[in-house]
RNA sequence: GCGAUUGUGGCGAAGUGGUUAACGCACCGGAUUGUGGUUCCGGCAUGCAUGGGUUCGAUCCCCAUCAAUCGCCCCA
């Protein structure tokens, strides 16, 4: 029998998961000082939750899902992305009834869907995310934004681009919905298939078809923009002029839209800009979402969100030869020579460690020589020779790396000396 | 779900219907019986994704499957 990985799937080994922890521990930090808290949901929940969430007619939820039901004859799916989750704990738990509003969630984890691989995209992949619920202060809008700009910024991404729409408010939509299936229809059968199909499902998908995007129809068609009545209108500009004040550059794409259903007035999305990344370009994708809370049963609630594929952000900044802190080499790596010094480098490794310092030693019972490799390959500051010479001496031959120096120390003073040497070394 | 390309050791990469499947890197050992990163020598494939078929004989020909990559669709 063969077994492998499951198919759009991919082990993180060492090497590279310590790039993970690496963005892991920025994000934290960043939700932190944004006064964001960490949400941890499960990854399944009821089938219907994504129904009534992401929406029954998205392809998400349509063709992409992992269900399956359980022995209780449940029908479960694996989460195919974070926020319909968040609002379903956010109305579980009552977190409406909170004094602290807007409630700032964010998440870390993995999301399930299947489509066919490719680079950037597997059926099971990571997000980050965040969720406001509770204010529609376009300042939040803001703010969210912000706080993904700015992540990005200090992984040490550079290139990217902010797009910014609004798909108005219900009104707004529908009536730029039917202006959009009047302006096409009487030429329909002019536009790709895709098109055609996209007409009544979907009509603002239309605009950002690439085969037809010469056609003189697209040019003419109208603009989401102008169809937002006074109320969304105002709510756009006043997010623009925010995001002006913290002076995060962005360009509005009328066309932007977003392929699930809850989104309202903000949407937007983080793409990345260069050549290397293939079909895939867009790192975050958010948006407001005003009836999703009331959707799943709480009461009212605007709220706002985005999520960001950490897969993605990985290949973009290995595209853009980011070299991330992570390839630091050990301590100390201990080397030793004859019986008795290896029995007793045991405890003088537990000692080590428990002084703090990085610290590792052979097992697979290498000569000398090979030791002293293998210190090499783990990139070690020092290592620290025990033969039978020093062990009967009750000493330890330190040697610094890099110089060569070497220096004998009193077995009892090793972890001092070294803990010593390594400050200095900072 | 559709289309295209690809699939040889840990990695990279040659190659052929027929006795022992190049080479490079990495790894292991030795030269140097207690000191590494250089050099030299030696070693290192459950056999060429998996399963069938054609053939006296296939890693190389055919079919299927699986996977990766790219494009479409869609999205993070």
């Amino acid at each position: 029998m063969d077994i492998r990985i499951p198919r759009g799937t991919q082990d993180i080994l060492p090497g590279t998961s310590e790039k993970w922890q690496y963005v892991e521990s920025i994000w934290h930090d960043i939700c932190r000082r944004f006064n964001y808290s960490e949400i941890r949901t499960p990854i399944f929940e009821q089938t219907e939750l994504f129904q009534r969430g992401v929406g029954d007619t998205t392809d998400i939820v349509q063709k992409e899902m992992y269900t399956f039901s359980d022995r209780g004859g449940r029908s479960l799916s694996l989460r195919p992305e974070g926020t319909a989750s968040v609002v379903r704990s956010y109305v579980e738990n009552k977190r409406y009834g909170s004094p602290n509003q807007p409630d700032k969630l964010y998440y870390t984890g993995p999301m399930f869907r299947y489509e066919r691989p490719q680079s950037g995209r597997m059926r099971q992949f990571v997000q980050f995310g965040v969720e406001a619920i509770g204010s529609d202060d376009p300042a939040i809008d803001a703010e969210v934004i912000a706080l993904a700009m700015d992540f990005y910024k200090e992984t040490g991404l550079k290139g990217l681009k902010l797009v910014l729409n609004s798909l108005g408010d219900k009104e707004s939509r529908q009536a730029h919905r039917d202006a959009l299936i009047q302006h096409f229809k009487p030429r329909i059968d002019e536009f790709c298939e895709d098109c055609q199909n996209r007409l009544e499902k979907n009509p603002l998908r239309i605009l950002d078809c690439k085969e037809d995007q010469d056609h003189p129809l697209m040019e003419s068609a109208p603009s989401i923009i102008d169809y937002l009545n006074e109320e969304s209108l105002q709510y756009f500009n006043t997010v623009q002029e925010l995001l002006d004040k913290m002076e995060i550059p962005y360009t509005i794409d009328p066309g932007l839209v977003r392929g699930i259903d809850y989104y309202n007035n903000t949407a937007f999305e983080i793409m990345i800009e260069g050549d290397g990344f293939g079909a895939i370009t867009t790192l975050t994708g958010g948006g407001r979402y005003n009836g999703l809370v009331e959707e799943l049963g709480g009461p009212k609630s605007p709220g706002i969100g985005f999520a960001l594929s950490v897969e993605r952000l990985l290949m973009a900044l290995e595209v853009q030869g980011v070299e991330l802190p992570v390839d630091q080499g050990i301590d100390c790596y201990l080397v030793t020579i004859g019986e008795e010094p290896a029995k007793a480098g045991t405890a003088i490794l537990a000692e080590m460690r428990r002084a703090g310092i990085q610290a590792d030693k052979d097992y697979m019972d290498k000569k000398m020589k090979a030791q002293f490799k293998t210190a090499d390959r783990l990139k070690a500051s020092f290592t620290a020779v025990l033969g039978e010479e020093e062990w009967n001496a009750g000493k330890i031959n330190v040697k610094h790396m890099n110089s060569g120096e070497q220096q004998e120390v009193e077995l009892n003073q090793l972890t001092t000396y070294l803990k010593k040497k390594l400050e200095s070394e900072k």
